[in-house]
Formats: structure tokens, sequence, C-alpha cells
DNA sequence: CGAGCTCCTG
DNA sequence: CAGGAGCTCG
């Protein structure tokens, strides 16, 4: 039976090896027990138990050091993606194989060789880490480490805490030593942090990763695709990648992303740096993981032209912006996170906080300015009365925006987008009347019910917190068969048989209720 | 000539 | 939804 590798202990860096492992399992990474605890608050490394279940037993295994290269099972899965990765190029560090580690694979064709093989490479990337550029990193993959060298490794990484501590210390007190060893002191330091941010990264992906915690159901489960599990959408490893320096960190074989992530402008004296994706899209996509209070906060500001508002709406209204500020309104050269400040500062993301600052700022200057998604919802609320507003009209609906020419034709290229889905609605279902061979235009109706008005109100209306006047219905019927005859009759074979029926629906118009005028929707 | 509109495209 | 081309109109 090929061992179920999704099973407890297999999807959790904490419990792949940490749980039901030893320390002496851990030397194998070389990563210090203690400072993993000590890095990965809540994980606790427990002495193995003879009296664990049979069960428990087997997948310790796993991780038992006396079954190499097993281990690390999920590395199997980590390879899949990683090799698929090298041609999309998302990603900048590469699986490299060594010359070794190949030869030793094809010495080799039973199971064991290939969990030694694998084993050997997890090793590789940690010494990797750990030692000084130009060692020969491939030496210890054929090497099973001995007692002594997982000892003299621990002592090591005690080394470097105690250097990163008297780093800390210096530059506290404003010691400055030497440029040459404290830079030798900075780059032991960076590796040591290398070390630890591999475990804190691996630890985060795989505990934020729900289908990596589905239990499997049956032997398939090994042929899993780690590319389904979407793990270059984590939030982390969607972060910017590079490496720290030019310390070139060479990780083979395993899943790279995280490792790459987490090695982003280590810095010494903060825990693992987040730089946000200076994305709007993805911006957006990570606002959506924070909290309801954020989008509460939202919500707070909406414009409220209905009787309700929204969470939903509100939450629209932030995908949108992005949009709305993004082009003509914006200043030329300015590329701004458009994610609201407020929402920022739910988000509990210190560093993001930080690092969006100023563009935040910058934002809030242009919202002022120019339209925003509020306006939008409010100009899509008012084409339930107007189709063609004229420029007065606009101006009074939207007095708290400083109309300047490139506003205006904004909001004017706006109802224009709206006429257009609008007609293109109207064309598509009375053609769709006459294939069903509908011979009566009074039997034509738009209600509410209808999948007419469904459409439509999807489109201005998205949140369906507005009460759409009857008088809309009535248009939209109108305009239902006005092209339903002009069809039926063929006049779409006129390049311009539309311009009738705008002429005819443009004097169709109603007020604008004063709410609209009176409203402020920024 | 500029404003406003439609149509097409991304 | 925005940009751009092309058209109409005052």
């Amino acid at each position: 039976m090929i061992p179920n590798v999704w099973s407890k202990g297999m999807y959790s860096s904490s419990n792949f090896c940490l749980e039901g492992c030893t320390a002496e399992h851990l030397s194998s990474f070389q990563l210090d027990p203690m400072a993993l605890n000590s890095i990965v608050p809540g994980v606790s490394i427990s002495p193995h138990k003879s009296s664990d279940s049979p069960k428990m037993l087997r997948e310790n295994a796993y991780c038992s050091s006396s079954d190499p290269g097993s281990n690390l099972m999920f590395s199997n899965r980590m390879e899949l993606k990683s090799t698929r990765d090298q041609t999309s190029g998302r990603l900048s560090t590469r699986s490299h194989p060594s010359p070794a580690s190949n030869s030793f694979c094809h010495q080799n064709q039973s199971l064991n060789s290939g969990r030694q093989a694998k084993r050997a490479r997890v090793e590789n990337i940690i010494k990797c880490m750990s030692d000084p550029p130009g060692v020969d990193c491939s030496d210890v993959m054929t090497n099973r480490r001995s007692e002594s060298d997982a000892m003299q490794e621990n002592e090591r990484m005690h080394e470097l805490e105690k250097r990163k501590l008297l780093l800390d210390q210096s530059e506290l007190s404003g010691f400055e030593s030497s440029s040459k060893s404290k830079s030798q002191l900075m780059a032991d330091v960076l590796k040591y942090e290398l070390s630890k941010a591999v475990s804190i990264s691996i630890d985060s992906i795989f505990q934020s990763s729900p289908l990596l915690q589905m239990p499997p159901k049956d032997e398939d489960s090994e042929n899993i695709d780690m590319s389904s599990l979407n793990l270059h959408k984590h939030p982390l490893v969607c972060l910017g990648l590079s490496c720290c320096g030019n310390t070139e960190v060479q990780v083979s074989d395993v899943q790279t992303e995280a490792l790459a992530l987490v090695v982003e402008k280590p810095q010494l004296h903060r825990p693992t740096p987040l730089i946000i994706p200076v994305d709007k899209n993805q911006a957006s996509e990570i606002s959506h993981n924070s909290n309801q209070n954020a989008l509460k906060c939202l919500q707070d500001g909406c414009f409220e032209a209905g009787r309700t508002k929204t969470l939903d709406g509100s939450w629209n209204m932030l995908k949108v912006r992005s949009k709305v500020n993004s082009r003509s309104v914006r200043s030329p050269g300015c590329h701004s996170v458009s994610v609201d400040p407020i929402l920022l500062e739910n988000l509990h993301l210190p560093q993001v906080k930080i690092e969006s600052n100023s563009v935040v700022k910058n934002n809030m200057y242009m919202l002022n300015e120019g339209l925003t998604t509020n306006h939008l919802k409010k100009a899509k609320l008012m084409f339930f009365y107007t189709r063609y507003p004229s420029s007065l009209v606009l101006k009074m609906c939207f007095h708290d925006v400083q109309f300047t020419r490139c506003i205006t034709s904004q909001l004017i290229k706006w109802f224009s987008n709206f006429r257009e889905f609008y007609y293109i609605q109207m064309e598509k279902f009375a053609r769709h009347a006459l294939m069903e061979g509908v011979s009566d235009v009074r039997s034509l109706t738009v209600g509410r019910e209808s999948e007419l008005f469904r459409a439509l109100n999807m489109h201005y209306n998205k949140a369906n917190d507005f009460q759409v006047p009857e008088r809309f219905l009535e248009v939209a019927e109108i305009t239902l068969r006005e092209f339903y005859i002009a069809i039926s009759v063929g006049k779409d074979h006129d390049p311009s048989w539309k311009k009738a029926i705008y002429k005819v629906i443009c004097k169709l118009d109603s007020d604008v209720p004063a709410e609209f005028k009176t409203q402020q929707s920024g």
C-alpha cells in the first residue's frame, strides 16, 4: 500500500517533523530544535513516544531518520510544482538538480534510493543556507550525516544566534565594529535568518492551505498535483521574490516559492518581513482575506442612495475603485494602490501599513479630486431615471466633484457605456423573442421578475439595494418593443437602424430625484 | 472647432 | 469601463 502522505504529520511543517519526531530528526534539517521552538510559537517538539499507536508509528516513519529521504515526503509534491513553474517563469528560483543527485538516483532503482535522494536534497538546501558561499553543497547529498555532524550544526546555529544578538546589541548601542567583521557577522546572521524563514514560511503555507488539510480518501492522493494547491497564491508566496543581497541561494528540487519569498530583504530587527504586492488587483485580493471589520468600515462610507446598504455593495466598490481612479482622472505617473486606508488599518499587517503609507495619502488626495466608485454607483442608479443626462444634471448630481473637462467626459462616457449595455440587452432579448416565435408585440413585457430586468438590475444595481422606479420598467418595455418591431420588419439591415430607437428612448428620460442632487456621493 | 454620441476593441 | 476612431450638429 502506498503510504498516505496526506495523513497527519505530513501536511504541516510543525507536524511533519515536529510532532512525534525527536530532536534528532530535526537535526537532519540542520535546524536547531530550540530555535524552532522560539520561532514558531505554539509548536513544541516532543520526544518520540513508544506508546504511540501503530498508525502514528507508521506515519512517524515518514519523518524518521532511519528512513532516509522520507521525512520530507511533501517535497515530492513540491518538486512537481517547482518543475512546473520553470516553464512559466514565475519564480526567480529554480530547480537545479545537481549531478551528484542525478547519478545517485540512477545507481539505485529501489524505492529507498528515491527517498534517500530527496532527503539528501533537503539536507543540501539547508546546508547551502548555512554554509559560506563557495562550499560545494552537493557533497552532502550522498553522505549520510553523522551524529557528530548534526551536533556541530546545532552548535553552529547557536553560535549564529549569539552573533545575531551581538549584532543587535551593537546596533542599539551605536557600537561601530569594523566594516569587514560586521558585514561578515551580518552575512552569517542572514543565512541563519534564512533557515528560520524556511520553517516559518513552510509552516505558514501548510497551515493556511485548506486543501492541504483534507485527508486523502484513497491511495490516489499520492498522485495529487501540487499545482492544484495554488501555493503560488498564498499571501506569503505571492509577495515579492528576490534573494537577499548578493547571496544567491541555490534551492534545488523543493518547493521554492515560499523560500524565495521569505528571503526578500531580510530585516534583522523585525519579524518576518511582508512586502505588500503593489498591484491593485492583488491588493483587492488581499483585502478580501481581511476581517469583517475592514469591510464594515467601507460600508459605513458608502453612498446611501437607496434605503439600505449592503456589505456586498461595499466590497464591490473597493474592487472597482482601482479602475475608476486608474485612468484619466489620475495624475500621470502615479501608481497608487487603491486600498482604503481604513481597510488597511484593519488588516493588522504592520509592515503593509508602513509600505503603503505614502501611497494611501496620495490616493486619498486623488479620491477627493476625481470620481470614485461611489460616484460610479450613483451614476448607475441615476441611469434608472435618465439615460441621456445633460451636463447640467451631471453637475447637479456630482456637485462634490471638481468638474473639469476630463471629469465631465468621463461621466458622459459612463452613461454612454450604460446605454451601450442597455441597448445590447434590449436587442438580445428582442431577437430572442423573435426566435422564440413571439408574434404579438404586446406579449413582450418587462416585469421585475423578467430575465431582462434581472440582467439590467444586476448591471446597474448589483447589490440590489435600490428600489428601481416603475418608470424604468416601462421605458425598458418600450425599448424592447421598439427593437422587436424594428428587427421584425427588417430595419436592422440598415447600418443606422438603431438611431431611430435612440431618438425615441432619449425622450423618455425622467427627472432625477432630489436625493441624487443633495447627497454626497464621494 | 469642440461637444457629444456610437461603435469597436481591449 | 476606458480609449480611440469616426460621425453629427450647433
